[in-house]
DNA sequence: ACCAATATATCGATTGCCGATACATAAGTC
DNA sequence: GACTTATGTATCGGCAATCGATATATTGGT
């Protein structure tokens, strides 16, 4: 089916994407990838080189909280959104809301796009 | 009203909103500017730093053409789409509805998870 | 004479993305 | 036993996009 979107477009977005998927429940790593490609039909695959810096800066703004977790048989680090997280989120989330009304908007007028009822905020 | 957008968010689809809006009519910069300003409703603001490399860059991929124009008062450098222009909007336009289609559903499926915070013990 | 708007352009700093690489354990296969 | 694949976290270097600052020049208004 769909391919796996291009790098390009996904610039600036990947912040929301991941603290969108930690929003469900926490999460360690390699599962946000996992689940982040399944949400996505599998077209948004986050490369580990991708992942990991980024949960670091989240972290490092204080919008999620870690945990080792040492009981299991391979070592876990788990992230949680926290709450200036949740709220960050729900600020990126009608941000983005708004961005893309806008692109839909450019691309409705040339006719490249069947307009569609707007989304809610 | 609404400010205009941060940049994080942008970052990625400049080349899309620029070919989109290039696609309405053949523009010069300054005046790409004021459309792309105008047709977000003042939202997203194309610096010069940003928008100028970006028409070269465009130019140098033959997704645009360029002509200066010297026999108005000031002179203007026009770019209008080349037919690999066209399609490669065609093609982003696209790419683009995956992609927004990808992330509200994923913003959608939170909304389930965070409903009001009343109801939590 | 002065200042804002118009018009194009480059540069440097910052930052995000990603492939390559490294390391380690676990599970399955020949 | 040897080999491969999957799981799991992490860093590094290269590449590219964004943008503020800066430069240059003309036009129009007060």
């Amino acid at each position: 089916m769909a391919d796996q979107i291009e790098s390009e477009l996904l610039r600036g977005s990947m912040d929301l994407m991941v603290l969108s998927v930690l929003a469900q429940s926490p999460k360690y790593g390699y599962l946000l990838q996992k689940a982040l490609s399944d949400n996505s039909q599998q077209q948004i695959k986050l490369s580990a080189g991708t992942m990991y810096p980024l949960l670091h800066r989240l972290e490092e703004a204080g919008l999620v909280s870690s945990r080792w977790d040492e009981s299991t048989r391979r070592r876990r680090k788990w992230y949680e959104l926290t709450a200036k997280g949740r709220k960050k989120l729900i600020k990126q989330a009608e941000l983005w809301q708004q961005y893309a009304n806008c692109i839909n908007r450019l691309l409705t007028e040339i006719k490249l796009v069947i307009p569609t009822p707007a989304t809610q905020g």
